[in-house]
DNA sequence: AAGCCATGTCATCTT
DNA sequence: TAAAGATGACATGGC
């Protein structure tokens, strides 16, 4: 199981390399971790008050992928996956060049024949431009991303007609994967050509016949690694054995992303992706797949739907788990089952959320309906359900809403309201035919909902044959909400109830955002009465140690004065008296003997003093 | 039983 | 003008 931990670590390092390797630190950690936040606190400090910010209209951006939005590293999350779009649009040919090297390493030593690295290096040796300087070592080679252009390749790929678009690393791409017997390079290889497919738009390497020539070997590591079954997952550690991936590299990467470089264009030797890496070679084992799939393969719904989901909504922390759920997968994954997972579907993950914090990631999928991405927005990473998800419906086919019923993030909204569990496996109730729609109500009933504690407002909708939750009803864009209003024939007491909903619910979370504020400034004002008593504290001790410091210069003064008054002598040779003289130190820096004020004086200003404080009270 | 707290809801105002 | 947000006030339920 730790080996299989492995290989998807080291698809998070692949991406992460990739992004290195264009000067882009991408953090994802915060997306990770708060993707998950069951935002059960209140108190968060400032950034985690509950926004009310239209998420959906940024999700239609972000390839259905949805984030609770109280997370308070939404905007991270954004980000990322921003910077994420813009590498995969630069299409640089160094992302592939570094990459190949690195996955030339993971090949173990068993799997290599004669040639290896060694003969890769002497024939790759030929660097255009830079000469042999940089054929030093293997090391050098592999570090340095154009160290191994390649001439020879003038004879193998298509890239020899000269119509290659590609720089001078895809060549090397096309040698190295032709100079590998083995098949986790060949995989791997695969994934980087699919890459540059994707990148740069140049299909020629991605056509499968230039991604086999070496088809002996090829079909013959597949079916070794084909003759694994599932718990022989160690071995393919042998396959990677060599691979010393440090851990020093960030690993804040999240699948997903990974994930979605690909989504759509795959094939068996067209990888995953980058982050997919030496993570797919058990699925592929498994997958029995022939090596010229189709890009929407099975193997891109199992590792889609089934890994980076579940990879994601665990969390680094949770792939001990993970593996057990990645092995059942794989056991069940049989040809049948892989056909339906070809149909969109994805795979079915409900085991995985069913907890009440649980986002239940796996049902997320990638949706078709281009408007209504704003499902379920309280739901956070929950997302929502594709309708081929979101239909386990027991004799209910037919229906026409893209309205998913399944409220999953249910349990990200309170407690009070919404029950975490009220929609979450509730048969369809969107937009039935009205016949159906009774039926799907029965199911309701039938399922046990009623039993569970549902809010006046589910309640209401429920009676009341609204076919959406709650949730949707509220975080719906106004435009969806009005032309639901008016399209769908709701009588005047459904179109009140619906807008009482929405207006409730978003003033529910207004209340929550209020007073999270509330609780903020109090603590804001808290922290500042603190830090004020502080600077008070520290500003008395200062002035009792200026006081004492004083109060010592002065003592000294006086000694001194003494010392020299003992010393002097008046015209008629006697010594002066303390008490009746002092020394004066002058505007010029002279000492002068001066004789003391009588006590007179000082009492007569004590007088005026006195009297300015009778004529004050007066 | 009273008090405290969290939350939902309404009314009202503001944006 | 409508929708949404902000907020005070009140109600309710749990502890």
């Amino acid at each position: 199981m730790l080996k299989a931990k492995k290989y998807l670590k080291e698809g998070l390092i692949q991406l992460t390399i990739l992004l290195s390797l264009i000067g882009v630190r991408v953090d994802l950690d915060s997306y990770l971790s708060g993707y998950y936040s069951p935002l059960i606190e209140i108190n968060l400090g400032p950034s985690s008050a509950y926004t009310q910010t239209p998420f959906h209209n940024l999700r239609e951006t972000l390839d259905g992928y949805s984030v609770h939005p109280k997370c308070p590293e939404l905007d991270h999350f954004f980000a990322s996956r921003r910077l994420l779009e813009e590498v995969r649009t630069l299409g640089s040919p160094r992302f592939h060049t570094s990459l190949n090297a690195w996955l030339v390493h993971q090949v173990s030593p068993t799997d290599k024949t004669g040639s290896g690295p060694s003969s890769n290096s002497s024939s790759s040796s030929s660097n255009i431009g830079n000469g042999p300087a940089l054929q030093g070592s293997e090391d050098d080679r592999e570090h340095l991303p154009d160290a191994d252009q390649a001439t020879p390749e003038a004879e193998h790929g298509p890239c020899s007609t000269g119509a290659c678009a590609f720089p001078k690393e895809e060549n090397d791409v096309q040698i190295k994967e032709e100079e590998e017997p083995a098949p986790v390079t060949q995989l791997a290889h695969s994934s980087t050509l699919e890459q540059e497919s994707l990148l740069g738009g140049v299909t020629s390497l991605s056509d499968s016949e230039s991604h086999h020539p070496p088809t002996f070997d090829f079909d013959q590591h597949w079916n070794n690694l084909l003759s694994l079954s599932v718990t022989d997952l160690d071995g393919l550690d042998s396959l990677v054995e060599d691979n010393d991936i440090t851990t020093a590299i960030s690993q804040d990467v999240s699948l997903h992303d990974a994930m979605l470089t690909t989504a759509g264009s795959f094939g068996v030797t067209s990888g995953q992706g980058m982050a997919l890496g030496l993570a797919a070679l058990p699925f592929a084992s498994v997958c029995n797949l022939p090596g010229d799939e189709p890009p929407h393969n099975v193997l891109s719904d199992c590792l889609d739907e089934a890994v980076f989901d579940q990879i994601n909504q665990l969390g680094l922390e949770g792939l001990d788990n993970m593996d057990m759920q990645l092995i059942n997968h794989l056991e069940n994954v049989t040809p049948q089952v892989l056909e339906d997972l070809d149909s969109d579907s994805g795979l079915s993950l409900e085991s995985s959320s069913g907890g009440p914090v649980s986002p239940g990631v796996s049902d997320m999928s990638s949706s078709s309906s281009s408007s209504s991405s704003y499902y379920e927005d309280e739901g956070g990473a929950t997302g929502y359900s594709s309708d081929a998800d979101a239909l386990p419906l027991k004799g209910i086919a037919d229906y026409t809403s893209e309205w998913s019923p399944l409220d999953h993030s249910e349990s990200m909204w309170h407690d009070h309201s919404y029950s975490s569990h009220t929609f979450f496996n509730q048969p369809s109730v969107t937009l039935l035919h009205k016949g159906i729609k009774e039926e799907a109500l029965s199911d309701i009933e039938e399922s046990g909902l009623h039993g569970q504690q549902m809010s006046r407002d589910e309640l209401r909708a429920q009676a009341m044959y609204i076919p959406f939750s709650v949730l949707q009803i509220v975080n719906m864009p106004v435009e969806e909400f009005l032309e639901i209003l008016d399209g769908h024939g709701f009588s005047a007491e459904q179109v009140t109830l619906l807008r009482d909903i929405r207006r409730r619910g978003k003033n529910k979370l207004a209340a929550q955002n209020c007073r999270k504020r509330k609780l903020d400034a109090i603590t804001g004002l808290q922290e500042e009465v603190e830090r004020l008593q502080a600077q008070r504290n520290k500003m008395m001790r200062e002035k009792q140690l200026t006081a004492k410091t004083m109060c010592a210069v002065g003592h000294q003064i006086k000694q001194l004065t003494r010392d020299i008054l003992a010393r002097m002598r008046d015209d008629s040779g006697q010594p002066l008296n303390p008490e009746r003289v002092t020394l004066q130190c002058g505007a010029n820096g002279r000492v002068v003997v001066q004789p003391l004020r009588r006590p007179s004086v000082s009492t007569s200003s004590g007088n005026k003093t006195d009297k300015r404080k009778k004529e004050k009270k007066q």
